[in-house]
DNA sequence: AATACGGGGGT
DNA sequence: ACCCCAGTATT
C-alpha cells in the first residue's frame, strides 16, 4: 500500500504550512474507534438507506441537528419514499418545511425526486457524478450520500470537516475560500481511496469527522481537547493556535428594511398572500405587508385598496426578524374588516384555522402569526 | 469570487 | 453584538 503521510494532505490542501510527521493511519483508526464509542444515536443513523440519508442531509444543511429532528420524523412519516415526495404538491411540502428555513431546499428536493423517478426508476443513484446532477445536491451532499448510504470512499467536506482538518494540521488558510474546500476534498479523496484497503470505513470515517466537529472540536467556544482522539497530535493544540484556527473572513453586514404588516381579520377569517415563486421565502404565505412605515391613515387606505372594508384599526407592537442578509423592522396594524369584504384576487381570506393548518407561514411573522395560532387552540 | 437564501442557538 | 450551523444555486 502507498504510505501516504499526513504532510501530503497538508501540501495537497493548501500548500502552506504545517508538516506533521506521522502516518495517516494514526488519524483514521483513533477517529473511527472514538466514533464507535461516542456516536450519538440519531434518527437517520439507525437505518442508513439512501432516502433517509438524502432527506436528513438536505435538512442538515446550515441547520443544527436538534432543529432537524422533529422535521425529519414528520417528513418521513408524511413522505416515506421518493415516489411520495415526487407526487407531493408544493403547499404540502412547504408546510412540512415550515420554520426550517432555506425553502429552496425542499423545492429542490421535490424536483430531484421527480428526476429520480424519471431517470432512475425511483432509486437514488450511488455515484457522486450522478448525485451531483440532482437539484439541491452539491459537493458535500453528494459525498455524504455516496459514503454514508453506499459506503463509497468519497469525502463529505462540510463546516465541521473544514474546521477539524484545519486544526489538526494547523492550517491557516481561509476556509471561506472555495479553493481551500476543493483542495481539502481532493486530498481527502486521495487518502480515502488508499486507506479504504487498510481499515478505513467510508460511512464511519466521514460521520466520525463530522461528529468530532460537532461534539469535540466545536464551532462556538473552546474545543474539548482532553476528550479528543487526536489530542496527542493536533498541531493547532501543540502550537497553541486553537483560538486562531480555523481562519474565516467575516460576512458583510446586513441591511435593514422597514416594513408595515397588516393583520386583516373579521370574526373568523384572516388575510394571507402567497409570495412570489423566486427570492426570499419563495412560495410561502404571508400576512399582507409593504415596504416602509405607514401611518394609520395610510394603512387604512392600503387595506381599502386591497378590496377590504375596514371597520377598526389598531397599532400592534413593533417586531423584528433577522435573516442572513436582511433585517426586517416590522410595524404592524390589526384591522377588523366587514365579513362581506371582497379582497383582490391574489389574497386569500380564509378561516384562521384552515390557514394555520394548510399554509406555510415563515417565522418572520411569528410575532403576529402566533397570536392567530393561540386563538385557534382555544 | 460574491451574494442570496432562514432560523435559531451559543457566547 | 457576533458567530455558526452535516451548503447550494445564481450572478
Amino acid at each position: 500500500m502507498v504510505d501516504l503521510r499526513f504532510r501530503d494532505i497538508v501540501r495537497f490542501s493548501c500548500g502552506c504550512n504545517m508538516v506533521a510527521d506521522f502516518e495517516l493511519k494514526k488519524l483514521v483508526k483513533p477517529l473511527q474507534d472514538w466514533f464507535d464509542g461516542h456516536a450519538r444515536v440519531l434518527p437517520w443513523r439507525d437505518d442508513p438507506k439512501a432516502y433517509k440519508v438524502w432527506i436528513s442531509e438536505i435538512m442538515l444543511q446550515q441547520t443544527r441537528v436538534e432543529a432537524v429532528k422533529p422535521y425529519f420524523a414528520r417528513f418521513m412519516e408524511a413522505l416515506p419514499d421518493v415516489e411520495a415526495l415526487a407526487a407531493c404538491p408544493e403547499d404540502r411540502y412547504l408546510k412540512l418545511w415550515e420554520g426550517l428555513g432555506y425553502y429552496n431546499r425542499v423545492r429542490n428536493l421535490h424536483a430531484a425526486a421527480e428526476q429520480i423517478m424519471e431517470q432512475y426508476g425511483g432509486t437514488i443513484p450511488d455515484t457522486v457524478e450522478e448525485l451531483l446532477r440532482l437539484k439541491g445536491i452539491g459537493s458535500y451532499t453528494a459525498g455524504a450520500i455516496a459514503s454514508i448510504a453506499y459506503n463509497r470512499p468519497v469525502p463529505a467536506v462540510d463546516g465541521n470537516v473544514l474546521r477539524v482538518i484545519s486544526r489538526v494540521c494547523a492550517d491557516d488558510s481561509d476556509i471561506m475560500k472555495q479553493s481551500v474546500r476543493s483542495a481539502m476534498e481532493r486530498s481527502l479523496q486521495a487518502m480515502m481511496e488508499t486507506e479504504v484497503t487498510n481499515g478505513l470505513i467510508p460511512r464511519k470515517f466521514n460521520q466520525a469527522l463530522m461528529e468530532l466537529g460537532a461534539m469535540v472540536c466545536v464551532p462556538n467556544g473552546a474545543p474539548h481537547c482532553p476528550e479528543c482522539p487526536w489530542y496527542g497530535f493536533c498541531e493547532a493544540r501543540l502550537q497553541d493556535k486553537i483560538d486562531t484556527i480555523p481562519v474565516k473572513t467575516r460576512a458583510k453586514a446586513r441591511r435593514i428594511e422597514e416594513r408595515t404588516v397588516f393583520v386583516i381579520r373579521d370574526g373568523e377569517h384572516v388575510a394571507l398572500r402567497k409570495r412570489p415563486a423566486k427570492g426570499l421565502l419563495a412560495g410561502l404565505y404571508e400576512l399582507l405587508n409593504v415596504s416602509g412605515i405607514l401611518e394609520q391613515q395610510e394603512a387604512l387606505e392600503y387595506v381599502k385598496n386591497q378590496g377590504f372594508s375596514p371597520i377598526r384599526i389598531q397599532a400592534l407592537a413593533p417586531a423584528r426578524h433577522i435573516f442572513s442578509h436582511v433585517e426586517w423592522h416590522m410595524h404592524a396594524y390589526v384591522v377588523l374588516v366587514e365579513e362581506t369584504t371582497a379582497p383582490k384576487e391574489n389574497i386569500l381570506f380564509t378561516e384562521a384555522q384552515k390557514a394555520v393548518e394548510n399554509y406555510a407561514v415563515p417565522s418572520a411573522f411569528s410575532a403576529y402569526w402566533n397570536a392567530i395560532k393561540m386563538e385557534i387552540k382555544e
